[in-house]
DNA sequence: TGACAGTATATAATTTTGATATATATACAA
DNA sequence: TTGTATATATATCAAAATTATATACTGTCA
């Protein structure tokens, strides 16, 4: 549902294809958004049957491939951007991940098996902070809102790694006793 | 796909019924998942079907409604589950929330604008804090796999309030040309 | 008595994701 | 030169997830 407004918000800019607007989302949004074509052109394609945009150009492509669709904002697509940009949120994000649900689950399996996931994931946040910390000035440069959306990526990075530790200790120092203890005490009747 | 899995691994603890599930999942994974009914039911029978759980015992609902269809686990659901508990996980999590993309275009609308909305945030996400500190105690006792999650989701909620109190700040701070500039600099060729 | 919340399963419609298809050009190495 | 990888560019399909709604009965509270 925000691609649509995504894609506005960008055309705002300037009139783009949709190559470019995917390229745009990935650079300016990848540490909380990410898009792929099955979504991007049925949404370009819709939302042209809508009137929130119209196709203001085809021209071949720089470099070989098919002609390249250049998308304009209307003025219905303007009213619609508003609107959405000043709606407000009803629901708080969570941070749906499938490491962990398999985390609440390791009760099930050995400390080692679990620290040696646990050690696969450090490694894996500690590289995309490298990586995002990095382009940090990239960022700065794109004006206030982009930087601070970037920041908190970095903040979370920093959180997140900082809580992988932490977990990564406490499994082995806690004995197995208490692991085994996740396993009988969820038998316990709900509340 | 860890819908399945998040079903086997709560089978492991006893025979349960969707919509106890549905229960389970909101209580111990509220944190970092939901599920939901059209997701939930669908996935009962293709698992069933796929033989990694049975259907062991059909019974009136306690207070009026249908049947409870108590589902066990098999042998083949374990191998299932333990497989996907020692595999690993490849992307990074990404905060896909819809403030965030708004958030991104706040330099189209008014700072008034951008604050009312960052306020209505940070209320939502202190309601949160409040309600997460307080089930904290109720979680711990569900083991330390359980207990970890749920201080991660408060810790997050801490760091996230504090990212929005900043970037109110920042923003009321900063002129009007700064959030200007968001527009401008967006516009710079891409690197 | 009427509204609302809780127990319980189920599905339809829509949206999103992940994967793949198609077409061309460039760069680089074997 | 031949193959491989990467980049540009649009498009669609299958699978999965979300949202909303239907059905049916009971208990509670005003």
């Amino acid at each position: 549902m925000s691609v649509k407004y995504a894609i506005l918000g960008l055309l705002h800019y300037r009139n783009m294809h949709g190559y470019e607007i995917k390229g745009h989302i990935e650079r300016h949004f990848g540490h909380m958004w990410t898009i792929n074509y099955g979504q991007l052109y049925p949404n370009l394609k819709s939302m042209q049957e809508e009137g929130l945009i119209t196709l203001a150009d085809v021209s071949p492509s720089d470099l070989g491939g098919p002609h390249k669709k250049l998308y304009a904002i209307t003025a219905n697509g303007r009213e619609a951007f508003v609107s959405w940009l000043e709606s407000e949120d009803i629901s708080p994000m969570v941070l749906r991940d499938p490491f962990l649900m398999r985390f609440i689950f390791f009760g099930f399996s050995s400390k080692e098996q679990a620290v040696k996931i646990i050690d696969h994931q450090i490694k894996m946040y500690e590289e995309q902070y490298t990586r995002r910390t990095q382009h940090l000035e990239r960022w700065r440069r794109r004006g206030p809102y982009v930087r601070l959306v970037a920041e908190l990526g970095v903040e979370f990075n920093q959180m997140y790694v900082k809580w992988l530790k932490r977990a990564r200790r406490e499994i082995l120092d806690g004995g197995a006793d208490e692991a085994k203890a996740t396993r009988m005490e969820l038998l316990l009747p709900e509340e």
